[in-house]
DNA sequence: CACAGTAATTAGCTTAACTAATAAGCCCGG
DNA sequence: CCGGGCTTATTAGTTAAGCTAATTACTGTG
């Protein structure tokens, strides 16, 4: 497993299309309990954090700001996220999980990524190992 | 770098979020030359493949006949696909890149992945070995 | 206290995907 | 030899997800 010398960019090329397939697999799923894989991912941040302005969700999410205020809108109609006004500034917005909310996460907890998952499973170790730390390095180069 | 031991369902939620937002940020880039990520991919694929019926395109970047049907028709548009009857079954129709089309591929060659690559260069070589290996292994995921 | 900056939302647009339905053509079995 | 069932492609219509530009509301500072 010695390490194969590949230009830059025939590596931005081959990884970007392996991304976009897989994204485009992963979103045929039929998302579950209602919740698309955007809304999921906010929601998730959202606990994670506790509590954030839109603002802040949004840079955690990667969108813009108005991107945000959609997404929320519809995990609040669903009554999962609540929204609060800042004690302090009257602009600001403090938004939460609500108990719902949470109730959904935990459910997606235990059947995790139903598509997903079976297909790691089957890998071997190491393969599953290099997903690993590939993901901690998308998610630097996302940030970055 | 020993293997740390993750569950699969970690693992699965963790890429799926790095790939989530990775996503959102190579699309947030301005199309290159007027061609989007998407039809960029079904271009190259097509030029990939020599000619291909719009439902095997559909299959390899997996998305649904009718998607495809859009995305073949913008780049008929731009003339850079072309459309021709199959000779003995009357339903199907070939595609194929046309010489202005395997240009724009070229020059898209030269200049790939504007955002990406620079990116990808600041990294290790270690950490781009890892990518590479990834893609492998989610192209064999997404074909699955 | 006016005004410059920040937060959130609204409005309007584009891309990208889906499903369902339709039209056209192939092919096999009686 | 032809009628019904499958396959291919497209059309129609919807939804989600993202963007920018503009608007509204509020803060805080000179």
């Amino acid at each position: 497993m010695t390490a194969k010398r590949v230009s830059v960019a025939q590596l931005a090329s081959s990884l970007r299309d392996a991304i976009t397939r897989f994204n485009r697999r992963v979103r045929q799923t039929r998302p579950v309990g209602d919740l698309t894989v955007t809304q999921l991912s906010a929601l998730t941040s959202l606990q994670l954090a506790g509590a954030l302005s839109p603002r802040e969700l949004a840079d955690v999410e990667r969108v813009q700001p108005p991107t945000m205020t959609k997404i929320v809108a519809k995990l609040e109609e669903r009554g999962l996220v609540q929204r609060t006004p800042h004690p302090t500034d009257g602009r600001q917005v403090i938004l939460a999980a609500t108990a719902e909310g949470r109730a959904i996460l935990a459910q997606h907890e235990r059947a995790r990524d139903e598509w997903l998952a079976p297909r790691l499973a089957a890998l071997t170790p190491e393969e599953r190992d290099t997903l690993r730390r590939a993901a901690e390095i998308l998610q630097k180069v996302a940030r970055a």
